[in-house]
DNA sequence: GAGCGGCTGATACAATATAACAGGGCCGGG
DNA sequence: CCCGGCCCTGTTATATTGTATCAGCCGCTC
């Protein structure tokens, strides 16, 4: 079946794990593609990668402004727009929020997202089966598929295990 | 396989394919399960099962305020809300936006929506097959699914053979 | 009639997202 | 050197989407 996880197995708190990576990537793939890293697209990148949770654009920008200087949504939302159309980040439809990309790939299908209720906590997974059989009904149907959006909601491991219930 | 095609095979124009159809189903829906099927809400259902894209809250309330009365769309929002919780419409997490349900089920899950980039219809699908095997993959990751959002964007069968292409 | 529950109307407000314009930094051409 | 273009950012204003809150209405029951 040949899925792959790509977050971190234990998503709750505001922990770093696989944070430099993120950044590092983004680095080469920007100097691969002769694209602007700047400094506050990098900021962006690394809130968002601090954080195991889909951040909204406006915690963003709160979070940025904390250091003093103050950062406008407006200019979060370009970096935003910036780090989705390279896939450094995704949008999460369903929550009108976004997460940093967990995969050393450039495409941006095939994925996945699981989204637990109880911790808010975020997982990526990609699986090239479901894909395939998902652009295989689609086309039977007569469609052309160019994107998808997979939003799983659900309780995570460590929530189930935890005995943890949604808040609501 | 065995999929199953909900919607208009050609979902243009504002045509009422199906139209009666989903009114007398909830009716029917309504009356079993000892529900209110209110003017308000019958409305915005049948505003919403007149089009063949997904609307807007704030679109529903103006077409709906056209009548010379006026119609907010936070009442718009709750007959939604009411709609959406019995499976009568479904919310559309990629446009903020709502279609009428085109099935005869009550459930809400294997649920698949088509939004063609040219012509902005939708359609729905349902497929067993694919959800199962979401379940299985998520189930895999340690994740306890309790609710699926599938959204693919494309090119519906219509427009390709017109050889529409997408505005932007 | 009094009280209760579900629905609606109306206003205010919060949250999310885009438009429009000005300025700054870099860089290549003259 | 200076200019003009391009890209990125800052700022303000505005659009769009969604909730909170309170009051009134209607039908029902006691």
């Amino acid at each position: 079946m040949h899925n792959h996880v790509a977050g971190h197995a234990h998503p709750h708190a505001g922990e770093e794990a696989g944070h430099e990576d993120v950044l590092a990537r983004a680095e080469r793939l920007c100097r691969e593609r002769d694209l602007q890293f700047t400094r506050l697209r990098r900021d962006v990148l690394e809130t968002i990668a601090a954080e195991s949770k889909p951040m909204g654009a406006y915690d963003i920008a709160e979070r940025l402004s904390a250091g003093g200087k103050r950062v406008a949504a407006v200019s979060v939302y370009r970096a935003l727009d910036f780090l989705t159309e390279h896939g450094l980040v995704h949008r999460i439809a369903s929550r009108n929020a976004f997460v940093s990309c967990g995969h050393n790939h450039g495409e941006r299908d095939g994925l996945l997202f699981l989204i637990c209720r109880s911790c808010g906590g975020i997982d990526e997974l990609t699986s090239p089966a479901i894909e395939s059989q998902l652009d295989r009904a689609v086309t039977e149907a007569g469609f052309t598929p160019t994107s998808r959006i997979i939003e799983v909601e659900g309780e995570c491991g460590a929530c189930r295990e935890q005995g943890r219930s949604a808040g609501h």
